[in-house]
Parts: C-alpha cells; structure tokens; sequence
RNA sequence: GGGAGCUUAGCUCAGCUGGUUCAGAGCACCUGCCUUACAAGCAGGGGGUCAUAGGUUCGAAUCCUAUAGCUCCCA
C-alpha cells in the first residue's frame, strides 16, 4: 500500500467524522459506567465560529476524548442560546430590509420571523464545530427557547416568585435608548471618552447678585435638576444652605442640600442633583427626599417635562443648550475633560441612567451558598486566581435586572388585573384561577388579564442551561440528570464568570441542592499579534474555516493549544497552526518509515533493537505519568508540549533511529510488533488532541475491523518503569552528542567510520547496555575500553569518564588544552562555592541532611572531574 | 477613586510549600547537512544581572516591604 509522502488532511477529516457519527461514538446514554460530562457554553444563535470558539471548543474536546479513552461514559452536550437582544436585532433590521417595520407587525407575526431566522441562521455555529472534530452528542442538541428549557424558565421565574426573591420594582436602570430595553450591569461597558466639563452658575433666588456655579458633563440634564449640593464640610458654601437656587433657562427653584457624598476637591464643589438621570443623584435624591424629573422619552429625546427642546435628541440637545446658557450668561467656562460613559454591549449606544419599573431578582440570598462552594474548593477554578475576583463580586452583588423590552425569550408570567393586582402564573387560564380565588373581582372575564408584555433577560435561561438541558426543572427525578448531574467541568472565558457562571451556580444550589459542576477552567481571550482582541470591526481574525483548511483541524487544534495556559491570553500568529501542521507531517512520515520496514519473522533481535526498546518502553511509561500530572491540574497546553516531545524527541528522532534497519535490511518480528505497539499507544495519547491523524494512523497500522476506532479504545495507563534504564540513556545520549559534535567540528563525514576509545576513571564503571546503540548511531567502528589515553586522538568528557576518538589528521593540541584550562577553571570555581557553603557552620547545622549530602556530593564530583581535567592537560602537555 | 493580578531568553510561557551543577520548554535565531520517513526535515549551537531598590534567611526567581510599568475587574 502507496502511502504518500506528505500529509493531506481534507479528505481524512471529513471521513473519520463521517465513520464516528455512523457508529454512535458521540452518543451517551446513562449506564453503570462512571458518567463525564460537560455542557457546552451555548454559543449565540447569531454567531459564527470564531477564534475563542476554536480554542474553547479544542479544549472541552481534549477533555471529552481524553474521559471516553479513560472509560468513563461520556457525553458534550450541544447546543445555543436564544440572545435576545442580538436576535431580536438581526430580525428587525431583516425585516427592516423587506420593509417590514417592527411596530407595524404584532407580537406573533414577529415571532414567526424570528424562528424562520433561528432555523435558518442558528445552526451555523454547530454546523462547523463538526469541522473541529467536536465530538458532541449531537441527538441531544438542545436551544434554550425549546419547549422544555421555556418551560424550565417560567417554572423557576414563578417559584422564585413565590419565594419572595422575585420583585418588581422601580430602580435605575442601564437603559439603551437604541434597542429600547434596560440591560444589566454587566451588559454595559465603560469607555473613556473625551469630552467637556462644563461650569454652569445658578442664581440664587431671591437676590440679583449671588451666583453658585456647578460642573457638569452633561448640561442638558440640569432640565431636570432638582438640587444643588455642597459638602457639609465645606465652609464656602455654608452660608447659602438652605437657600434656593433657580435652574438656568426655565427658572425652577430648587434647594441647595448638603451631602457628603460631594468631593469638595472636584469641580467646584457645588454638585448639581438630577435624581431621575445618575445613579449617585438617584441615591442623595433618595436620602433628601427630593423630586426625579424623568426629562427623557425612552428613545433619548426630550420630553415635555424638560420644558425646552422638546423632543431633540439628548446630544443635540447638548449642543443646542449651551449656546441658549451663554446667551442666558450662565456658562462661566468650559474645560477638556476625560470621563468614563457607559456603553451597550450590544448596540455600542450610549447607556442612558434611567427610572423604570423592571423586575429583579434578589441576590443576596443566592450569592452566599454560591460563594461559599468556590472559596472551599468544592468547585475549583482553573487557574486559582480568578477565585478572588469571584469573592469580590459576590460580595458586593447587586440585585439582577432580568426584564427585558423584547419579544424575542421567554414571556414573563405576570398578568395584571383591572385593579392593578398582579398575578404571577404559568398560564393565562391558571392566572384567571388564581384572581378570581384571591380577589373578589365576579365579573372578571378571562381577557381582562392583561400579561406583561416583557421577556427574560437571555442569561435567565442560561443559568438554567446545566438543569434544563435534562430537563432537571421540570422532572427533578428523572434519570438523566440523576445520573449526569453535577457535570465535571466547565470550560468558558472569564468574561462571563458573573453573567453565567456565578449564576449557573446558584441556580444548580438552588435547584438541585448541589453544584452545576466541579471544574471551571477559564481560557484566555484569542489575541492578534499586536495584543488587540480579536473582533469583526477590526477584521483582525483570521476565519477559522479557512485555517482548518491550510492547516487542518488537528493542525489548528494543535496551534490553539501550544501557547495558551488556563486563563492566560494567547496571542495568536498562524506560525503556531504551521506548527500543529508540521508536526501532523512529522508523525505521518514515522508512518511511513515503519510501514515500509519488511520484516523476517527468523531473525533474532539485535542487541541494539533489545535496549532501544527496553528504554523506549521505560521512557514512554514515564511520559504517560508526567502527561496524566498535568491533565490533573487542568495543564493542557504542557500535557500537549509532553506529547509533542516524546512523539518527536523521544519517538521520531531517537528510537526510531535506533532501531532502523540499515538500508534494505529487514526487521526482527519482535522489535517491529513493539514499535507498532508504541505507536499504538502514541497515538492514543495524542488522539484527544490531533483526532483525525491519529485515527488515521491507528486504522492503518495494523488490521481493524468495522466499527473499531482509536476514539473509543483504551488510554494507556501509568505503570511502573524501569528508571535505571532511563538514567543510563541520560548519559549515553549525551555521548551520542558529543560524537556528533565532536564530527562537525573536526568535519569527519557521517559515512567514514571512526573508533571511540573509553578511558575507565576511578569508581564510574562504564555502562555497557547502549554501546551497539552508540556504535549504530554513531558510525562506529569498534568501542575500546582503555587504561591509558590514545595518542593523536581529539577528546570529550562526559561526567568523568574521558572519551578519545583517534585521527588521522593532527590534533590542534593548543586549543584542545585552551578548552580543558577553561573548563578546569569554571569546575574550580564551582567547587569553591560548594566548599564554602560546607564550611559555613550555619549552613550545615540548619539545612536539611539530604540538602548537606547533595552538597557533600557535588564536592566529590568536582573534585574527581578537576583530577580528571588536571590529568588530561598533564598528557597534552 | 477602590480591588485583584502580572513583570523570568527576541516571542509565548513553566518554575509547587525558599535548597540537586551560576534558571527550563516551545517557537524564533545561528552553523553544518537534499544522510533512500520527513527541507513542513536532520544534526549541532548561542542567548536571561529572574522589572528596580531594600529586607528576612546559612541560602530567594521563589517569602516580606517600597517603587516603576502593564493588564483586568468594580465604581
């Protein structure tokens, strides 16, 4: 069979796909076995596949492949979440496109284009996840507006209802005047902005000549002003407290209160008050029982209760304000300025603050147990340090803003009654129910229930996500959440360690009375080279369609992961997917050598083929607990690099070349069943990383059957090895090396054979187990155990056995001693410093005894190696 | 303004509770090789006063303090 000589991965990853979804290998049911599962973070209905989905993804597919090979029952759960918000933009401005205005149609005309554009546009994500090797369940797909996580979600928004955590309430919210909806606070982003810090003078009432002067950012609010507040501390301003102040332009009166809230540093100390449109205002408005003058309608236009410019936009109205307050001579001056302005995550416009009936969820409660399991370890977070940024949140939590102005979610189940009663319940007849028992209301009719016409903020869904999806709200004891509740780990960005996890986990405390998962590891975010994120506005992300496609998935898997510890940012350049490629070609072309090996089954194992195995074997064994050490601590980029090293180090560059038969020569049977066996067992190691190469090469590397797959065969276990063998290749390598060094330098072709002398030293008896494997690797001709130095020979020490290669060519006997002077000197100097730790009394009498022994240690190595040197040097001389 | 974290080779990072030959890896770099698995390769090699300044200790990249720079979170 004609393998060819460079990798093509194109065809082979489509096929293997193809065979693992024929088998069922993704598939999960519950059974005896120990379950492992993960839940997918629900990629967004709108999105496409990018970088942070390759590496998220790679990662919980390390996971899944690595827990299927341990035996483990495993199942990655798929699925997407609804985003309203982002969903319902898309919507309108696809119908916006077809003429269609959003206020034109009704509730339900809308909903049906929204499910048309989720059918349509929601599975993309999905789609090309396959392309990855995502090994998920995909008969479980799950979408958090089906019918039972819909469901799920108004069942846990009316219980929590009834436990009193749910409330409706007036508060400041994020208001976006675009999308039309509050947000919460973590859907809004602060950025720096410049921009102008205005100082506005008030009159006071009632006198012709007294002026305060305020500062402000924002002058077209003091519209709705209703104080002015000065520092009690401050002596300025003390006369005038308790006196009143007349707005600019529409000559309010408004009183000048103290608070301590005003920095006296800032402005000019004098702090203008509008309740209705800053959250701190909001709060001293509260304190002094002040009047809010909401001056805005809901798109940031002016409303009438501004008494002027009605209905210009908030910024114009900015602009146009100034000029009337100089006009008016109340502008004293204004400054650049540098201020941070809240913006909507999603529509990128300015967040206005904003009274408004919203319902919330009290968290108080929820936060403590929810903390209390992170800050205990009973779920751990990968990397550890993100432990104190969860504390400090949930700490300081503030209640949740879970209604949102939209159409596209879950309708919240609240119906108001004509008496402005409101009934929270799961359906229009049972609210009628419910009214008709508590109120005595006879001729209510049922379409007198009006029901709330707001849905769920989407992450209320999402924090259900590890319960719903096994339908764990609606039937508690159903066996599969049983069985696959809590999940083991979770893997997400640390971007939304509040928004979802924190939450997920007080829902699973509150819902299952025990944690949603074990393990979070926290990935970092995928970065161009220059350190910007990546984003669409910037065009800096390579699409990773494309890149699967030049490098191969394994390829790219393989370069997503090289770099990017947990939680650290990975800056990412495609060399690191040419890396992942070049390794793929690498284990293809060890293929290729072992598979054109012929083999004669009556030939005896050569020395060489003998002890290469032995360590090769010892060697792998140990690899496979250092691999499964970093597993533990969730190190997967350094389980990778460890593999990387023992395919290529260890594998391709070493053994295979030890135990290569010469040119046309055969292999013994038995060193060739065992190489195929390590391969074997390589491949299984490095499958949850590169699963399609190595599927491909464990299919041909010895006969398989129908429905046999490296991806559900066993992983290599750790088991005790043979650690004199690996100690011994340690030094016989470097001899190895030096050899070949040794050649460069005195430019002795590979071809030419040569001698290698052995001069026996003091107690270091020579090992003899490598001596063929030195001879074959380096052209050797004969080792020679000697007494006495060979004359005309060049020469290299390893440890303090002395090693002579004879030359035709003279030796440049000056430099060779130059070189052993130099070294001499260094070795004198080391052992100066070991002789004065051990001298020093403190040192001996405090530090540990094995810690002296090493150092009693490292004094007889120097001291037989400088005898050594002091000897060689004596001879050239 | 409050809080957290980071600063180790050109780049990206390891380095656990301080103690094995003046700090490791991958990539990049340099030198020599088209050696019949692989030039997407082979062999060899160079490169760091562990941000700075103090301190604790017999001993500090590792602990403490201060300073500087960077990042993130919150207000």
């Amino acid at each position: 069979m004609e393998i060819p000589s460079k990798y093509n991965p194109a065809e082979i990853e489509g096929k293997w796909y193809g065979y693992w979804m024929k088998n069922g290998f993704f598939r999960s049911v519950p059974d005896n076995r120990e379950p492992y599962c993960i839940v997918i973070p629900p990629p967004n209905v709108t999105g496409v596949l990018h970088m942070g989905h390759m590496l998220n993804n790679t990662i919980q597919d390390v996971l899944v492949r690595r827990a299927r090979m341990l035996g483990k029952n495993t199942l990655w759960l798929p699925g997407t979440d609804h985003a309203s918000i982002a969903t319902e933009a898309k919507v309108v401005a696809k119908l916006k496109e077809q003429g269609i205005d959003k206020s034109r149609i009704s509730r339900e005309a809308f909903l049906e284009h929204a499910w048309e554009w989720k059918e349509k546009h929601g599975g993309i994500i999905l789609e090309q996840l396959k392309k990855l090797g995502a090994s998920c369940d995909w008969e479980r797909t799950r979408f958090t507006m089906d019918k039972a996580l819909y469901e799920s979600v108004i069942d846990v928004f009316i219980d929590l209802y009834k436990k009193g955590l749910i409330y409706r309430g007036v508060r400041m919210v994020n208001w976006d005047p675009k999308a039309l909806t509050a947000l919460s606070d973590e859907e809004v982003i602060y950025k720096e902005v410049k921009s102008k810090l205005y100082y506005l003078r008030y009159k006071v009432e009632g006198s012709d000549s007294d002026w305060v002067t305020i500062a402000t950012t924002r002058p077209e609010t003091i519209l709705g002003d209703t104080a002015v507040c000065v520092n009690p501390a401050d002596k300025r301003y003390k006369k005038l407290v308790g006196k009143r102040v007349l707005v600019p332009l529409i000559n309010r009166s408004i009183p000048i209160i103290e608070d301590d809230y005003v920095d006296m540093e800032f402005g000019t100390g004098c702090l203008k008050i509008t309740p209705a449109h800053d959250i701190n205002d909001y709060e001293i408005g509260i304190r002094h029982k002040l009047d809010s003058i909401d001056i805005f309608n809901d798109n940031g236009t002016l409303n009438e209760k501004g008494e002027i410019l009605i209905g210009t936009d908030r910024f114009k109205a900015r602009d146009q304000i100034i000029p009337m307050l100089e006009k008016a001579g109340n502008v004293v001056r204004i400054e650049d300025y540098v201020n941070k302005v809240g913006f909507s995550e999603r529509t990128d416009e300015v967040i206005e603050p904003k009274l408004s009936l919203q319902w919330f969820l009290r968290m108080d409660q929820m936060a403590k147990p929810a903390l209390e399991v992170v800050m205990t370890n009973t779920i751990k977070f990968h990397p550890a340090k993100f432990k104190n940024t969860y504390r400090h949140w949930m700490e300081n939590v503030r209640d949740w803003c879970i209604s949102r102005q939209l159409w596209w979610g879950q309708r919240i189940p609240a119906y108001y009654l004509p008496n402005r009663e409101i009934v929270v319940a799961k359906s229009l007849e049972e609210a009628y129910r419910i009214a008709k028992e508590k109120y005595d209301l006879p001729n209510l009719k049922p379409e007198d229930l009006h029901q709330d016409e707001d849905v769920l903020d989407t992450w209320f869904s999402s924090w259900l996500w590890p319960i719903s999806v096994f339908d764990g709200i609606r039937y508690p004891d159903n066996e599969e959440i049983k069985y696959y509740y809590p999940t083991n780990d979770l893997v997400t960005a640390p971007e939304i360690l509040f928004f979802w996890v924190a939450r997920m986990i007080m829902a699973g405390l509150e819902y299952r009375n025990d944690i949603p998962f074990k393990n979070v590891y926290l990935t970092g975010i995928v970065r161009d080279k220059l350190g910007r994120k990546m984003s669409k506005s910037l065009g800096n992300s390579p699409d990773p369609i494309e890149l699967m496609n030049r490098f191969g998935a394994d390829g790219v898997r393989v370069g997503m992961l090289l770099t990017s510890p947990a939680g650290n940012d990975l800056p990412f350049d495609e060399m690191l997917c040419e890396q992942g490629r070049n390794f793929s070609n690498k284990v293809w072309n060890a293929l290729r050598l072992v598979k054109g090996w012929t083999v004669d089954e009556s030939l005896e194992q050569c020395e060489y083929c003998n002890a290469s195995v032995k360590w090769f074997e010892a060697k792998m064994k140990a690899t496979i607990h250092e691999i499964n050490k970093l597993y533990n601590g969730y190190k997967i980029s350094d389980a990778l690099m460890a593999v990387y090293k023992l395919v290529w180090d260890d594998f391709c560059s070493w053994y295979l070349e030890m135990v290569k038969p010469p040119y046309q020569k055969p292999i013994d049977k038995f060193t060739y069943e065992k190489t195929v066996g390590f391969f074997e067992a390589l491949m299984k190691l490095i499958h949850p990383f590169m699963p399609f190469i190595s599927e491909e090469i464990w299919q041909r590397l010895n006969e398989r059957q129908e429905g046999e797959s490296i991806m559900v065969s066993k992983m290599p276990e750790a088991v005790k090895y043979d650690k004199a063998i690996l100690a011994a290749f340690e030094v016989e390598g470097q001899v190895i090396s030096e050899v070949r060094s040794l050649r460069q330098s005195k430019n002795i072709p590979n071809k030419e054979t040569i001698e290698l002398h052995v001069k026996k030293n003091y107690a270091e008896e020579p090992d003899h187990t490598f001596d063929s494997v030195i001879k074959k690797l380096c052209n050797i001709s004969e080792i020679k155990y000697v007494d006495e130095k060979p004359a005309g020979a060049a020469s290299f020490r390893v440890k303090s056995t002395e090693f002579y290669v004879p030359l035709e060519s003279s030796v440049d006997v000056a430099s060779e001693i130059k070189k052993l002077e130099e070294e001499l000197n260094y070795t004198r100097g080391f052992l100066k410093s070991v002789e004065k730790k051990l001298t020093n009394e403190r040192f001996v009498n405090n530090a540990p005894a094995d810690v002296v022994e090493k150092e009693r240690n490292k004094q007889a190595d120097a001291e037989a190696r400088i005898k050594v040197i002091e000897e060689q040097i004596a001879a050239l001389k």
